[in-house]
DNA sequence: CATCATGGTGTATATGGTACACTACTCGGC
DNA sequence: GCCGAGTAGTGTACCATATACACCATGATG
């Protein structure tokens, strides 16, 4: 029996996973880039990735470069596209397939990686200034019409909370009334009945996501 | 000097490229779909497919299938979504990067091929429901703020056979004289001047899409 | 008790979407 | 040449949604 079942001339491209992870800290969007020691691209900052292995599904690969590379959980996974130009990696032909993560831990840097604001990214390698551009674009596209943005905050949060990370996510400013009217308006927060403290000002109710409804 | 230049202990998966080619005829989406004679799913219908070739962009492997398999070139071409889960493939870990495609011309089905109802297809085979799934929403989820309508008529038509386009891809019937109004205040098209002849009723000003504003 | 920072609230206007029906014209058949 | 079939083309009233905009209340801090 032969050993591979699959007829196949050609030299397989190999493939990786990179991953684009998004979190909101002090009102600033950033993602994780990682500093290669390894040519290509040795110095440069780049997405953290790895290769796929046998019959792993492509989520999997996913979470665990979130795992390994930061020893993080991504609260939101999502595959954005596959990135396959000849010369994208100077190694070969190399595919990508790109997933978008958000994470909402405030954490500290771990090993080589960093949080960098998207509006002050450092040279990158590859071609992952079109992957986080892409990522990015889509993040802010989802925004408005999903869940999407719950995902950056703990279980409950204010709805100040909630502004300010829609505005870090956005780049725009958002009216405060018409912010809380439409998030209340499409039941898409529930109040918990408890209250924030702290802080020089009266406190706030905190929320709670309602996924469904 | 090796000749594998990438450090990859792991055994690479294949890459496919499998494509949802899209019609509308006679007032229906259609989906193009191609008998399999060879195992696994020999005699099923599935989507037309291809090994990616060494250095091969993908969009190239893409468009490669509908001329090899359907001697057609797509109008419009788009990177779906990258379907890896394991056992999708029973001859091993096979990847599949899924595209869709438009095709404005009436054509005859060639060889295997057969255009189906997106609303009256067959069983298929791997997970290609899935992908046309995939694929019939991100159409009909992209239809009224892009121009990927126009991608399924000639360069000049009337506004009934867009309206009747639109129809067909949403599968759901629209007021024709808002249709008209939205479709006009957009400025997506411009009326070329010239009527068109021929049925039992007055001839229909001809537009033509217009990409830019 | 004064200051600071945020919490929380409503109305008026503009914009865009939706519902809805009739006359005019060309073709083809008789 | 007349009639029927089939489509071209057109406007208004209503409703829902998005936008612009400002002030007082409250709790913490020193």
């Amino acid at each position: 029996m032969p050993k591979r079942l699959i007829q196949y001339d050609f030299p397989r491209p190999a493939v990786t996973v990179d991953l684009v992870a998004f979190r909101v800290q002090q009102d600033t969007l950033e993602l994780l880039l990682i500093e290669r020691d390894q040519p290509p691209f040795a110095g440069r900052w780049t997405l953290p990735g790895a290769f796929v292995h046998e019959n792993e599904p492509l989520e999997t690969t996913a979470s665990r470069i979130l795992q390994e590379k930061a020893h993080l959980e991504g609260i939101y996974l999502e595959q954005l596209a596959t990135f396959g130009k000849p010369g994208r990696d100077p190694r070969g032909h190399v595919l990508s397939v790109a997933y978008f993560a958000i994470v909402n831990a405030a954490t500290v840097d771990e090993g080589k990686t960093h949080w960098f604001s998207v509006d002050a990214l450092p040279e990158t390698g590859f071609d992952h200034d079109d992957i986080i551009a892409t990522a990015v674009q889509r993040l802010r596209g989802k925004l408005t019409y999903t869940d999407i943005g719950f995902a950056f905050l703990p279980d409950t949060f204010t709805l100040t909370e909630l502004q300010k990370t829609w505005q870090a996510v956005l780049g725009t400013p958002l009216d405060k009334r018409n912010f809380r009217k439409s998030i209340l308006s499409q039941q898409r927060v529930v109040a918990t009945g408890e209250k924030s403290s702290g802080g020089a000002h009266p406190p706030a109710m905190l929320y709670r996501w309602q996924p469904e409804r």
